[in-house]
DNA sequence: CGAAAAATTGACACCAGTCAACGATTGTGG
DNA sequence: CCACAATCGTTGACTGGTGTCAATTTTTCG
């Protein structure tokens, strides 16, 4: 019997408190040391930046190694994305996982719930973080009133996001998942080559699966369906080509769950 | 051929600027009419209260008729539930809709994207809201880092319990969904009468099959298993007696999807 | 090059969506 | 107060999408 990677972790998850096999390569680094010199990206001011710096401190996370913390841990700092990604997710008490975000540059996650973290944060791939400690963090949100909004306007952005996605995960059949999933990496130009027409896919199928509330046998199915109906041409597992996307949105006009 | 209200709802909502059959009996008072006498809910200390006040005017909505606000539409102010509750839903470009929050006392609602409404909101049966213009409360929110604090935190609740609905649209099974939501409702002393064991269900089978993602005809199906199996008695359609609410957080310990 | 993991494809059962018809409930006007 | 209509809720019949198990192919990595 193979097990996969999120097998093992949603043990881990169902016991709530374990926590081997985490923090192996990570690297903390004074703001000022030389990687420090990267900027807290998303509409900070250089004020504002300088202001973060002060109780920010960098950490790196190796290929993909780890977790950034787990769901039921004490919570004690908030990161926000310096460079690569990082995958949010929760189990349910049957152990299933929900992927519920995959964190860009300039995104923020670790929001405590009761002091304790609500879900599983874990790098894909290389990942530079900035970790804030939650009590300085709130010290310096009570000074800076700019700042603080700034903070509301990204939670207020992440709300809206989750909202899409349970309009997603309620009300669309697999293939328009996949296409909503396609059309939004799309807005990104760090994924989508647009002159080219290729798309790289930064995650698994098992991510995918359950960002998407599915298994990866369906994805698999639901992308051969989508090639075979010249939507999409798979050009390996993470790079495919979308050569008239307006093809893939039509997908999401069509009233019926099925087919 | 008969057309429910929402599927009207629907239509308008496609059409993504339609105003009829808003606003139909509003009644806007002034903050310090007899009615404005009820505190605004929700952790405001006195000092806060007063000074939302200054900015906020009470309305009523009559009977579940019209909306408060139609997603599309320009956003201008904010809400918070003074009494009654509000359904929050979006709808996807094929004409579904989700259904993504049902508004306490307390709750805010309303928040902008890019100056629109992402949402619209309705009342669920008689409500009392405190509507406040947005441009001013994000002024006052700048002077009141306290009371910015208190927006943040509920924002981190919102941000929470839309995660926590991402996993029961995920990763489980109609049966389930359907335990999810009275577990939830259990929590409220308004729907749930511990010493009988009673619980009332404020909302209708479309609205909640829309807030589970699937249709009113699957959750009737279901209840109507639910009751065979004895985990619950439906002593009407607004009103369930659930005697052991063990064997209903039990039936979310199930690994499987199917059954 | 070999082992392990990932991805895909096949087979099959079943949950759930849809259409339809039938009760139950609510509200309204005479 | 009752007849009537409209809406809501439930049940039935049926099909299709999708979850699960299994096997195979492809890719990754040591």
């Amino acid at each position: 019997m193979t097990i996969r990677n999120d097998e093992m972790e949603q043990q881990s998850a169902q016991a709530f408190s374990c926590r081997e096999d985490r923090l192996p390569e990570i690297r903390a680094r004074s703001f000022d040391s030389p990687a420090g010199t990267a900027a807290i990206p998303n509409l900070l001011s250089a004020d504002h930046q300088s202001l973060l710096k002060g109780i920010a401190t960098l950490v790196e996370w190796g290929n993909g190694k780890g977790a950034v913390f787990t769901e039921g841990e004490d919570a004690s700092f908030i990161y926000t994305v310096a460079s690569g990604m990082v995958r949010i997710s929760r189990h349910t008490e049957s152990g299933r996982r929900q992927v519920l975000n995959f964190v860009l540059p300039g995104g923020v996650f670790g929001f405590p719930e009761n002091g304790i973290y609500a879900n599983s944060a874990k790098p894909v791939g290389d990942v530079v973080l900035y970790r804030l400690p939650w009590n300085r963090l709130t010290e310096l949100l009570q000074r800076e009133p700019q700042l603080q909004s700034t903070f509301m306007t990204r939670l207020v952005f992440d709300l809206q996001r989750a909202q899409s996605h349970l309009l997603v995960l309620g009300q669309q059949n697999v293939s328009q998942r996949i296409a909503s999933f396609l059309l939004d990496l799309m807005q990104h130009e760090d994924f989508y080559n647009a002159g080219a027409n290729v798309l790289l896919l930064p995650v698994s199928r098992f991510d995918l699966a359950d960002y998407l509330g599915t298994a990866p046998e369906t994805v698999a199915r639901a992308l051969a369906r989508l090639e075979s109906d010249k939507i999409l041409v798979r050009l390996s597992s993470r790079q495919i080509s979308i050569p008239q996307p307006q093809r893939l949105s039509a997908l999401l006009q069509v009233r019926r769950r099925n087919h």
